[in-house]
DNA sequence: TTAGACTTGACTTAAAAAGGTCAAATTTAG
DNA sequence: CTAAATTTGACCTTTTTAAGTCAAGTCTAA
């Protein structure tokens, strides 16, 4: 699942049109129809609006928001899941030693 | 283990300094020492005449520096770590539905 | 078949990132 | 101590990315 088709999920079964929710957003619905099919990302305080709209948990619209940025950055690597698992050694290291 | 401590580690074990290595790479050798901390990037070219000069595998160093991108872009993040699960679902969906 | 919904491609502009340099300050070894 | 090695901060220019818009084209259902 990704961000853009969990948005097009939530729109949907609220049955609401894309420029409707366009609206809502303050954005046009031909950016909004890009964003449904990931081509485009939408700005991080859009989740917050997307969590009211549709009562869905902000921390999983985050998650799926730097998910698809993690994916932009690695879907032509050959390496790209083994690149995942160096960085996610990384992250857990970062944590342990991070100086606050 | 990040790119840069992999590259110092790799220069030290030659007996290489700074100065030496960073001409090899025909960068300065201030850029050099931020490399080895990981406040800057080299650029990907550079993988491959590191892999040659160390004779070490090419390969590794490309998941290093992009697992160092990685780990960039999601650093701050408190959902770090969930967002590489989900990206790697993505990834794996996606390899297994990929239009070549 | 035609209106409304959606998709797509070309384009834009400001902001950020890439990829450094250089000199001053600091660290380390002898 | 002191000289070489390294680190750091400030700065710079060029390239990319972000975040859209808009109009034309395509789909779909009635």
């Amino acid at each position: 699942m990704t961000l853009g088709q969990k948005i097009k999920e939530l729109r949907e079964s609220k049955g609401m049109l894309q420029r409707q929710l366009a609206a809502k957003l303050e954005i046009g619905d031909g950016f909004l129809s890009k964003v449904e099919h990931d081509q485009k990302a939408l700005k991080r305080e859009h989740l917050n609006s997307i969590s009211k709209i549709f009562d869905y948990p902000l921390e999983e619209l985050e998650s799926l928001w730097i998910a698809t940025r993690i994916y932009e950055l690695v879907k032509d690597e050959q390496s790209a899941l083994n690149a995942l698992k160096v960085a996610e050694e990384q992250i857990k290291y970062g944590k342990a030693h991070a100086k606050v």
